[in-house]
DNA sequence: ATAATTAACTTGATTAGTCAAGTGATGTCC
DNA sequence: GGACATCACTTGACTAATCAAGTTAATTAT
């Protein structure tokens, strides 16, 4: 039995690169004393503040009771606040959480542009771009609308 | 302050392109009564078997701990067995865990090749892999030397 | 106004993982 | 042969997520 194809092969370097990755950004993160998971939300709030947790969980591609905690743990942290605008709860970073971003923002910018620019060319990491573009917009399409 | 680099964004592709699969991998997996971690750590140890816990770990990208809690889990749904090969133990499939193997796994390799056939070409699904595995590659190479 | 519906969010049980400290058998040194 | 070291594995405390059921509050319908 066949147990491998060239989509199959694809699909495990991504998954263990993906995997790597984030291992090593969360060893990386932790001078900011902030995790992976953290940080890619805290920069979503940045980006879209005020927004409610619907479209937090959207933006991070993670379920309602996924982003109830994780808001819970970093509110608990001081790093953001979720204030009742009359009649929508929205969420938004505090100074504490603004901070923290304007510290790691570029570091970890720079941690995740490493994987690449040491590896690949320009052309090449632009060919990268595209084409991950464009599985990960395709698999999107794969959901089941949610009717 | 900028808030992306073309790095960035690619890392952000691949993260969430992986956890969407991920998910609808799950879904899929459904069927079959079946994660798609555990999949993945039956896959392995279907090609490698016999094989030790540390050997697994390694193939999987997993700590030790994190391998020992999945191998427990698999022993107690019956897919897996650990024998004690003089001196060294030892992970092996069951006939159960060979059987759900022969099941899943060509429902698998389509599910997974059909995240990039649809929307690549040959040239550019030759072009994609050749490509995360040099990524892939140059990120183990990060890994702290483990002396 | 009261009741029913819906939307936004929370929570309990589970899977999956991390790290770091602990256990247990084997091997080595004196 | 007893102390020590080492290796493979386990375990407790934690982060992070899922699903599904439950809660809460606003909107609509009678």
């Amino acid at each position: 039995m066949r147990n491998n194809t060239l989509g199959s092969l694809i699909w495990l370097r991504l998954v263990r690169f993906t995997n790597l990755s984030n291992q090593l950004s969360n060893d990386f993160l932790k001078q900011f004393n902030i995790t992976t998971a953290q940080f890619d939300v805290l920069m979503q709030i940045h980006v879209y503040q005020p927004l409610t947790q619907m479209e937090l969980a959207e933006k991070v591609t993670v379920t309602q009771g996924g982003i109830s905690r994780m808001v819970s743990r970093l509110e608990k942290e001081g790093y953001i606040v979720r204030k009742q605008d009359w009649k929508t709860k929205t969420i938004s970073l505090t100074e504490k959480g603004e901070a923290i971003l304007d510290e790691a923002m570029p570091a970890q910018l720079a941690f995740q542009t490493s994987f690449f620019e040491d590896v690949l060319n320009e052309e090449e990491t632009k060919t990268l771009y595209r084409l991950m573009t464009r599985v990960h917009k395709h698999s999107q399409k794969k959901e089941l609308p949610s009717e």
